[in-house]
RNA sequence: GCCGCUGUGGUGAAAUGGUAAACACAGCAGACUUAAAAUCUGCUGGGAUAACAUCCCUUGUCGGUUCGAGUCCGACCAGCGGCACCA
């Protein structure tokens, strides 16, 4: 026998067979409003995958996982009667293609384009349903002209008191300096301590940093002030933690989120300074302690330290801060076991008693959080009382624990003591009293901080969006929108400087805009072109604008309304998303009335990684279009899914070292691209971490290969296939109509609820069934192809159309993928005759069956009756009897 | 340290508060075969027992609620993930 007639089924003949015809007739093109195809009368969905960065390996198993999960969602949500947006892009700018580059010669451009032909070819080997009209690709002028233009929107706009993006044309319009201008831009120029990784030649967000480590690559990273270009999302802090509210996400995600937004209630308090014309503002979340405050800490960077240091204390202060900066960010956080520090000299006093505190300066009061300054309880703060113990500084109580409870070191809630007028308010309202107190003093008021800094936006890259900003005279301005895209210089050699001069430096006639202007010479990071990828889904190959209205409003909201206009979105209230003004079409089923959702994309698929990067910039950037009145809803995504790693065999990461990588392309050659979907999909919940298991693959390509043989046998000596004569044209009897509708019901389910293995297992019993069946009912087998087309679309087309080569009524005519889902009959799933269970004080005794239109009364008795059952109720009387009828009987003694 | 998630057979896992372990993997036995592979059938949580009869135990541990708990509540333990001197 040949090789390939000694597979289970032939599905590397007809899977490439499939492809070709889904590509030639372009089976899951989606028309856009206005265009001639499209159907107005279905509502839409739009389903996303985080889309892949095209590395030179090629696919791992990850990405199947969940680009599996939404191919079955569009797949079957498409035959459930909805448009389905289900497209995929690349995401391609990036540090691996630069450094392959730089170590190879070639020109990023051509081995990305390799890489991208390698990934496109590898996704549709697997059969899923994309849109390929709609590619898009990070990379490509056409796209990230409008990646710079957004810039250009975030860099021409401001937050109003209301906290909402607006155009900057408004400051300018109140006839502000250029100066005041230019310092409320939400991409704006900041000469700040930045994180510089030398080793990759380039600035990094504060996100992008991990443990003091780049998170590429693992490198060193150093602090170092440098100009650079910031976007200011702080702005955004409180919306994107509040509007976090409206989604349906994963709530570890939106933990994950708010943790690092990180807001805090406090307040900040003004200290003045002993004997000089200086005061230091601490911020606080414990204001009620403020009696409490023995000394003051301020970072060893703070720009005050200078100007109220003892003269006698200027040398160990100066000896402390090179100690300090000599620190890597990762020393410094793998000493934060001992506490350092050194007295300043000078004294600040204490607005509630006037006491004289001595100000310290340590490195456990960071300059980047609050204001750089703290005041120090060391009564009730962990970290002051240990500062406190080593340097022998006084710790005074201040709360009073509930009894039992040591007060030293304690910092939860209490009652104030030894704090004049707070003694004996419980912590919250001391808390309000001080701050009112403080306010009134003019000392004080309360105030909410964030973790959350602005995000560090350039990178001293070649491969990346260049800017769109000149300079001329010192200032900074955006080149005209006519200009772009603004495609980076053709450069030899792209390598990084080795000094924070960006390689764009080497491109001189580039870099000389005019005779007095020259161009920006950094990049943007590789996450700018993630921010906003969805958006140009909705209409990819729109030339005029980043996204078309009429397009964007309907893949985001499923409105057609033809006489809105975008700018109406402005008047919606944020984080309220019941008043939003984008009415639905009458065209959209009653259904799709219920109050709009803030978000757009209805379901978003993807890996953990990304929950506090590419999630958290896209918000703000899809809130700052949001207000300008570019995008008609608030938040990008509404649904959103995280898809569990997948783990070696042996339990461990994948990783080349350790030799457990599996590649899928290996599986489809020796599975099939059926079995590998299935399998991704049976071997545990989506969201779980589960490990991969060859033998799992084989399980799953078992069960195809039995779907296989319920409708073909194999001629014994050729190993020819051909229908099987047990497939006949009648009707199934009543076991397989119900093992068939149970399955249209569960996997119709299940898919909705994600739980792809459950409904697997569904489609295997259903199978078991069928081939338990001496005769095959031709149209319940169609049926059930319809239900399994979504998991393996090549097997179930390839039956279908060998079934319509006998049966051609039975079948389905063109793609299953184009026919209508299988609807349920509910009186089909009923039992004449069911299971009930007797319980004697809760255990099982007996089971008897009874027809299912048993009365509670007539089960009762059948139990009383029942042998078994007294013999363990030993003669006594039933206390009581509980019955669920076609479940249980329970009798309590 | 703080926050979150997860603990069920030899393994991946199922179970609207109602028969724990569906479905699959591995294993064992049998059928077919000269043989193997493939396929098909059956068995397969632990213990007691001569027993395929029957009984007891079993969802990390300990308690609670309930006629009834893997599921709800409380405390604890372990593993994984995130944050981490955030004032």
């Amino acid at each position: 026998m040949s090789e390939q007639q000694r597979k289970a089924f032939p599905f590397s003949e007809f899977e490439p067979k499939w492809q070709d015809e889904w590509e030639a007739k372009k089976a899951f093109h989606t028309p856009n409003p206005g265009e001639a195809d499209f159907d107005a009368t279905k509502p839409k969905y739009f389903v996303l995958d985080m889309f892949p960065y095209p590395s030179g390996a090629g696919l791992h198993v990850g990405h199947p996982e969940g680009y599996t999960a939404t191919d079955i969602i569009g797949r079957f949500k498409k035959m459930s009667g909805f448009n389905v947006l289900h497209p995929m892009g690349w995401d391609a700018f990036g540090l691996p293609a630069e450094q392959y580059a730089i170590k190879t010669g070639q020109h990023p451009r051509i081995t990305t384009e390799q890489n991208i032909e390698g990934f496109r070819g590898q996704l549709k080997r697997l059969g899923f349903a994309y849109d390929w009209d709609r590619e898009v690709n990070t990379t490509d002028p056409g796209y990230f002209k409008w990646t710079q233009w957004i810039f250009l929107k975030l860099y021409n706009a401001y937050v109003n008191e209301e906290g909402k993006a607006r155009p900057i044309s408004e400051l300018e319009a109140q006839g502000l300096s250029r100066a005041e201008i230019d310092s409320r831009r939400l991409a704006y120029i900041s000469e700040a301590p930045v994180n510089w990784c030398p080793e990759l030649g380039t600035v990094l967000a504060n996100e992008e940093v991990v443990d003091g480590k780049s998170e590429v690559g693992g490198f060193a990273v150093e602090r170092r002030p440098m100009r650079q270009w910031m976007l200011r999302i702080t702005a955004f802090a409180q919306r994107l933690i509040d509007e976090l509210d409206g989604l349906d996400w994963p709530e570890s995600i939106r933990l994950l989120q708010r943790n690092w937004i990180g807001r805090s209630e406090g307040a900040h308090v003004t200290f003045q300074v002993a004997h000089a014309d200086a005061e230091i503002t601490v911020f606080t979340t414990r204001p009620d302690t403020l009696f409490g405050a023995t000394y003051m800490v301020i970072a060893p960077e703070h720009s005050l330290v200078d100007q109220i240091a003892a003269p006698e204390q200027a040398a160990a202060i100066a000896a402390y801060r090179r100690v300090v900066g000599s620190k890597s960010d990762l020393e410094r956080t793998e000493l934060a076991k001992e506490k350092t520090g050194v007295f300043t000299g000078a004294y600040a006093i204490n607005p509630v008693n006037n006491e004289q505190i001595p100000i310290w300066i340590a490195d456990y009061v960071m300059m980047g959080y609050g204001t750089g300054a703290i005041m120090a309880v060391p009564a009730h703060d962990t970290r002051d009382f240990e500062f406190a113990t080593k340097f022998d500084l006084p710790v005074k109580q201040v709360v009073q624990p509930p009894a039992g409870k040591e007060w030293q070191g304690y910092t939860d809630d209490g009652i104030a003591i030894n704090s004049g007028f707070l003694d004996g308010l419980p912590t919250a309202e001391a808390k309000k009293k001080i701050a009112a107190w403080l306010e009134e003093k003019g000392l004080g008021k309360g105030t909410t901080n964030f973790k959350l800094r602005d995000w560090l936006f350039s990178r001293q890259r070649y491969w990346g969006e260049p800017f769109p900003i000149v300079w001329e005279d010192g200032h900074h301005h955006g080149i005209p929108e006519s200009e772009l895209p603004l495609l980076p210089p053709t450069l030899e050699d792209f390598r990084p400087t080795g000094t924070p001069e960006p390689p764009l430096s080497k491109a001189t006639d580039w870099v000389c805009y005019s005779d007095s202007a020259t161009r920006e010479l950094n990049t943007m990071p590789q996450w700018a072109g993630s921010c906003w990828y969805y958006l140009r889904y909705c209409d990819a190959q729109n030339s005029d604008r980043f996204v078309g209205i009429e397009a964007e409003r309907y893949w985001m909201t499923g409105s057609l309304g033809d006489n809105q206009t975008i700018g109406q979105s402005d008047n919606q209230t944020i984080g309220q998303g019941d008043n939003q003004t984008v009415s639905l079409s009458p065209h959209l089923p009653v259904s799709l009335s219920s109050p709009p959702k803030p978000g757009g994309v209805d379901l978003y698929v993807g890996g953990t990684e990304h929950a506090v990067l590419h999630l958290l910039y896209a918000r703000f950037w899809h809130k700052v279009l949001f207000d300008l009145g570019y995008v008609s809803t608030p938040e990008p995504f509404q649904r959103l899914v995280n898809q569990g790693l997948i783990m070696g065999e042996d339990g461990q990461k994948m990783s080349k070292s350790r030799g457990n990588v599996v590649n899928p392309d290996d599986v489809v050659k020796e599975y099939g691209a059926d079995a590998l979907r299935l399998y991704e999909m049976f071997m545990g919940p989506l969201e779980q971490v589960k490990p991969w298991s060859m033998k799992g693959v084989e399980g799953v390509y078992r069960f195809l290969a039995r779907v296989w043989r319920l409708v073909m046998v194999q001629h014994e000596e050729n190993g020819v296939w051909s229908l099987s004569p047990a497939l006949q044209d009648v009707p199934a009897n009543k076991q397989l109509t119900k093992a068939l509708h149970e399955t249209i019901k569960k996997c119709g389910e299940d898919i909705e609820k994600l739980s792809f293995n459950t409904a697997i297992s569904q489609m295997m019993v259903c199978t078991n069934a069928f081939t338990g069946a001496e005769i095959k009912p031709a149209s319940a087998i169609v049926t059930f192809l319809k239900v399994l087309s979504p998991f393996a679309p090549h097997l179930a087309e390839e039956l279908n159309t060998r079934i319509a080569s006998q049966f051609p009524d039975l079948a389905v005519k063109g793609f299953l993928s184009d026919s209508i889902w299988p609807t349920y009959d509910p009186a089909a799933l009923i039992e004449d005759e069911v299971e009930v269970v007797f319980q004697v004080n809760g255990k099982l005794r007996d089971k008897v069956r009874v027809p299912i239109a048993a009365s509670k009364e007539e089960i009762e008795a059948l139990a009383l009756a029942s042998t078994r059952v007294q013999e363990f109720m030993e003669g006594k009387p039933a206390k009581k009897v509980i019955v669920v009828p076609g479940k249980l009987v329970n009798i309590v003694v």
